[in-house]
RNA sequence: GGGGGUGCGCCGGAGUUGGAGAGCCGGGCCAGACUGUAAAUCUGGUGACUUUGUCUGAAUAGGUUCGAAUCCUAUCACCCCCA
């Protein structure tokens, strides 16, 4: 059983893909965007059109309303009941969104919490109104000394969290954090899409107008007296309802609504940095999403890579054994790909394709292989998925005896 | 053509009676944290470099002065008024 967790930064065409893969392989969608969830939010939260929800079917659109609470950890325990049936008759199923805790929650799973009885957290917030930060940070001093080390002591949503769970159960937040993975019955395959900065910015820009143009004022209006649900904490909402509050023009709500999607995106992109499981494509490139999904599913494969201050480095894993290596490191501005190739195998084009992402916006990019390969002899790789496959020799600094080549950008 | 005004960081603003600036505020951007509000919430950085520090810097070139972003001259750019 295979989850193909599909993710990226908004506006990135997560939706598309999905569906386009959900069709290949006759499968269905799980979404895990934690907006799309609510009924009463459309046009704000991007959620598929009709026509894109009757191409595939789509779990968790529309399946909550918006008055009613709903947390990480609901939606764990629901979409891993959901997952079971959907395994029942089908090998492969998609899971797609772009919050980054929620797709963790169905893929690893969080520590089990307490539940916390509304009036113990109002209670919390009460305090925090009244007491300022200093009140929460010492009461977590005396109660939970062990997250006190750890937690971000300026941020109140964590302060108050580990004090209502304190408060309603009597022992520390951290004995209940222990960072535990869950076993599950399911193999994930993770894929994320990229887009240069650049684009990406532009594409949210250009749909935040489009957005604009389908009622997303109406749509917004129609919320504003119930603008304090969480839910509704949302961009492109918020800056509206501010607007409406006659706080700002209508001119410059959008321009916020821009803004704050661009710095989103930018929080999804440092989510996901950390992880170092996610396979990289752009968005156009199903044929080799699906190339990759097939290769790790025959031959069992995991994608690794860590990043650090200023080099990247990865390994392609089969059964939890290395079989190939890359790493990528800056130096004064310019850019250098490095590639240890194994024996020609077919896996080999894996690793030229994560190589021609990062050199995505890299002045220059190199791929050694050592004993002399050149990437032709690489059996398996599907040419037509790599148009700008030519490559030329790189003469001038050749590392004997190591064959060193271009990247051609993407 | 004549008169007046303004020029420093990626952008906008503040500040200047000649006295310590890599330096205030806001924005943008970059980077980071984040186990139940997560499209939320929070933190740091943003002249250069060989970064415990060093160097350069107030449009450009000169000048006055112990000392110039501040005063003077020329040039350039932009803005306003008059023709």
């Amino acid at each position: 059983m295979y989850l193909i967790v599909l993710s990226g930064p908004t506006a990135s065409g997560k939706t598309r893909l999905a569906i386009e893969l959900a069709q290949h392989y006759k499968t269905v969608v799980v979404s895990a965007d934690s907006r799309q969830f609510f009924r009463e939010m459309n046009i704000g939260t991007a959620k598929p059109d009709a026509e894109e929800l009757a191409a595939a079917p789509h779990y968790f659109i529309d399946s909550h309303s918006i008055e009613t609470a709903y947390s990480v950890g609901q939606y764990e325990t629901e979409a891993l009941e959901l997952l079971q049936q959907l395994f029942t008759k089908h090998e492969v199923v998609i899971l797609t969104g772009g919050s980054g805790l929620y797709l963790k929650a169905v893929c690893e799973g969080l520590d089990p919490f307490p539940e916390i009885p509304e009036a113990v957290k109002a209670g919390v917030e009460a305090d925090f109104q009244k007491h300022g930060l200093p009140y929460l940070q010492e009461a977590l001093r005396a109660s939970d000394p062990t997250y006190y080390q750890t937690v971000d002591l300026e941020n109140p949503h964590r302060l108050i969290r580990a004090l209502a769970v304190y408060r309603s159960s009597g022992k520390p937040f951290s004995s209940f954090r222990q960072n535990a993975a869950a076993g599950r019955p399911f193999n994930p395959i993770y894929l994320q899409l990229q887009w240069p900065r650049a684009t990406l910015y532009e594409r949210i820009n250009h749909r935040v107008d489009l957005m604009m143009e389908a009622g997303l004022q109406q749509e917004a209006q129609a919320l504003f007296a119930q603008r304090h649900l969480p839910a509704l904490q949302t961009v492109g909402y918020q800056e509206l309802f501010d607007h409406f509050e006659g706080k700002i023009a209508l001119e410059e709500a959008v321009e916020l609504i821009k803004r704050n999607s661009r710095r989103y995106a930018k929080r999804q992109l440092t989510w996901f940095r950390r992880d170092g499981f996610w396979k990289l494509f752009q968005p156009h490139e199903f044929e080799q999403a699906r190339a990759y999904i097939d290769l790790c599913m025959e031959e069992n494969l995991a994608w690794a890579q860590q990043r650090h201050s200023d080099r990247t480095q990865g390994q392609l894993l089969q059964s939890d054994t290395p079989i190939a290596q890359f790493e990528r490191t800056t130096r004064n501005g310019q850019s250098l790909s490095v590639v240890e190739l194994p024996p020609p195998q077919p896996l080999a084009w894996l690793l030229w394709h994560q190589l021609r992402l990062m050199a995505m916006e890299d002045e220059a990019a190199y791929l050694t292989t050592p004993g002399g390969l050149s990437p032709p002899d690489w059996p398996k790789v599907p040419p037509s998925a790599f148009p700008g496959w030519a490559h030329r020799q790189v003469t001038e600094k050749v590392v004997s005896p190591v064959a060193r080549y271009r990247i051609p950008k993407v």
